[in-house]
DNA sequence: GGACGACTCTTTGTTGACAGAAGACACGTT
DNA sequence: AACGTGTCTTCTGTCAACAAAGAGTCGTCC
C-alpha cells in the first residue's frame, strides 16, 4: 500500500483501520509495520505510532549515490561475464520500455524498468546487492512518486540504458561501470529537476495541518533508534481535531 | 543475543522460551522478529518458526563485495573532504586498535574496528551508506565469528587501515578508493583463509543431529519470499527427540 | 481575556487464550 | 522386518481484551 502509493508519506498509520480494512486483527498489522520499519519505509515513534517514512531530499541523494555505486559495479561485472541469454533479456526489456514510451504507458514503464534494474543487477551475480538497490528505490518511490512520468524523462533514460548495454556488449568493464552510474546519476537529476513539482504536498483527500502546527513531538526517538527523524505526521494526529475545526492557526 | 552469539547460526528461535527468558510475552516477541527477518539476520518458515539465519561462503563474498564497494567510495570522499578533526578520530581509532592488538584484546579490538569503520562511513556523509555497511558486517558476523581473531589477521589489517588512512590524508581520491576496497577485499582474504576453522560446528552446548536426519523441510518458503533458503535447524526441532533419544541414525 | 490544570477519549503496548498445522511416536499391516 | 497410517503433542498464527500513555478539550483562576 506504501509503494503502491495509497498511504502518502508522513501519513499515519491507525492500526486498526488497517486491520479492518487488511480482513485480519492488530496483531498482523504490528508485525508486519515491525518489518517494514527495518528496512526503512515507515518510522515508528513510541507510544504515538507509526508514519509513513519521509525521505529528505539529502535522504535521495544518497540513496541515488548508493544505487549508482552497485549499478555500476553490476554494468562492470556484466562487461565481463554476460551470456547471450542476457544480453537478450535485458534487450528486450529495454525495447520493452521503449514502446511502453511511446505508448504513454507510464505503468507499464516503471514495472519493465523495475524489471530491467533487477534484472541486471541480479545477472551480476550478487543477490544482495540486487535486493538493497531495489530497497533503496522502493523508498526512493516514496519521495518522487510519480514526477518522473514526464515524458521527456523516459526517452533521456531510455538513451541511457541502451548505452549501459552498448558499453556492457562492447565497451569493456570501465566503460560500463562508468555508463550504469552516469544512468543513476542521470535518474538523479531528473529527480532534482523535477522536484518543485512534487514539493506541493500532495496528500490527496487528506486534510491537512499548517506546516507549523505546535505539536510535542519528543523529537522523534524511534524504536530501534537508527533513523532520529522527524515523522512530523503532516496530517491529524487525532482525526477529532482535524474534522471539527481542521487546522488550527498555532 | 544473536550478535552476541548467545544465539547460534541455523538455531530455532523458540518464542514462548525467548519471551519468559525476556520477561515479556510472545507478542513484542514476535515484533522483533519480524524487525529481524527484514535486516536479513533471521529466516521464518511458515507454521514452523525462525530460524537464525545461516550465511552461506557464497552470500558472506558477496556482503564483502558491496562492503568494499561503499567502503572505497567513502574513502574517495573523504579524501577530498577529510577535516583534521576527523583525520585524528580516525588516528586514534585506529592507534587504539593497535595498542589493542598489542594486548591481545580482542573484544577491545573489535570494538574499535566496527567503531572505525562506522565513523569513515560517516564522515564520508552519506548515513544510510553507513547503516547498509553495519549491517553487512552484522550478518558477517554470523559466518565469521570469532575465526578472525587471529593475531596475524589483526596486525595485517592494522597496516591496510593505516594505508586508507595514509591515501586519504595524501594520496587523493583514486588511490584512496583503492585502498579502502583493497581493506575490504583484504578481510575477504583473511576470511576465506581461515574458513575451515569455523567450518567445524561450534554450537557450544546444543545437542547436534546428525548431517543427514530425514526432513521433510518443503523447501523452505519464507513469509516475505525474498530469501529461499534451506533453514536447515541444525539441532532438534521438537526437544523431546533429542532429550529422549539423542540422534536417530537415519 | 489569557493561561493553567484536570478530565476524558483515543490509540498504542501488552497479555492471555484459542485454533490450526506440522512433526514425532506408536501401532498395525504387508 | 520395513512401511504406512493414525494419534498425540507441541508450536505457531491469530484474536479479543486489558492497561498505560499521550493529546485534545473544557473548566477555572488570575
Amino acid at each position: 500500500m506504501i509503494l503502491a502509493g495509497e498511504l502518502a508519506a508522513g501519513e499515519h498509520l491507525h492500526e486498526q483501520a488497517l486491520a479492518t480494512r487488511l480482513g485480519t486483527s492488530r496483531g498482523p498489522v504490528r508485525e508486519a509495520i515491525r518489518g517494514l520499519e527495518r528496512i526503512g519505509l515507515v518510522v515508528t515513534v513510541v507510544n504515538q505510532g507509526s508514519y509513513v517514512r519521509q525521505v529528505s531530499e539529502a535522504e535521495a541523494l544518497e540513496l541515488y549515490e548508493i544505487r549508482a555505486l552497485l549499478t555500476g559495479q553490476s554494468c562492470a561485472i556484466l562487461a565481463r561475464t554476460v551470456t547471450p541469454e542476457q544480453r537478450r533479456a535485458l534487450r528486450d526489456l529495454a525495447q520493452g520500455m521503449a514502446t511502453a514510451h511511446e505508448a504513454d504507458d507510464a505503468a507499464g514503464y516503471f514495472a519493465l524498468n523495475r524489471q530491467f534494474h533487477e534484472a541486471l543487477l541480479g545477472f551480476a551475480g550478487n543477490a544482495r546487492a540486487a535486493r538493497i538497490c531495489g530497497e533503496l528505490g522502493n523508498e526512493l518511490n516514496l519521495f518522487r512518486r510519480r514526477a518522473l512520468s514526464v515524458a521527456q524523462n523516459m526517452r533521456q533514460s531510455n538513451a541511457e540504458h541502451a548505452a549501459m548495454l552498448d558499453a556492457i556488449e562492447a565497451g569493456g568493464p570501465a566503460r560500463a561501470r562508468a555508463a550504469g552510474e552516469r544512468h543513476i546519476r542521470g535518474g538523479k537529476n531528473r529527480f532534482t529537476a523535477t522536484r518543485t513539482i512534487s514539493e506541493a504536498p500532495d496528500t490527496g483527500d487528506l486534510p491537512q495541518a499548517g506546516p507549523n502546527t505546535a505539536r510535542k513531538q519528543d523529537q522523534g526517538r524511534t524504536t530501534n533508534g537508527t533513523i532520529q527523524e522527524a515523522p512530523d505526521p503532516g496530517g491529524r494526529r487525532r482525526p477529532r481535531a482535524a474534522e471539527r475545526g481542521g487546522v488550527r492557526p498555532s
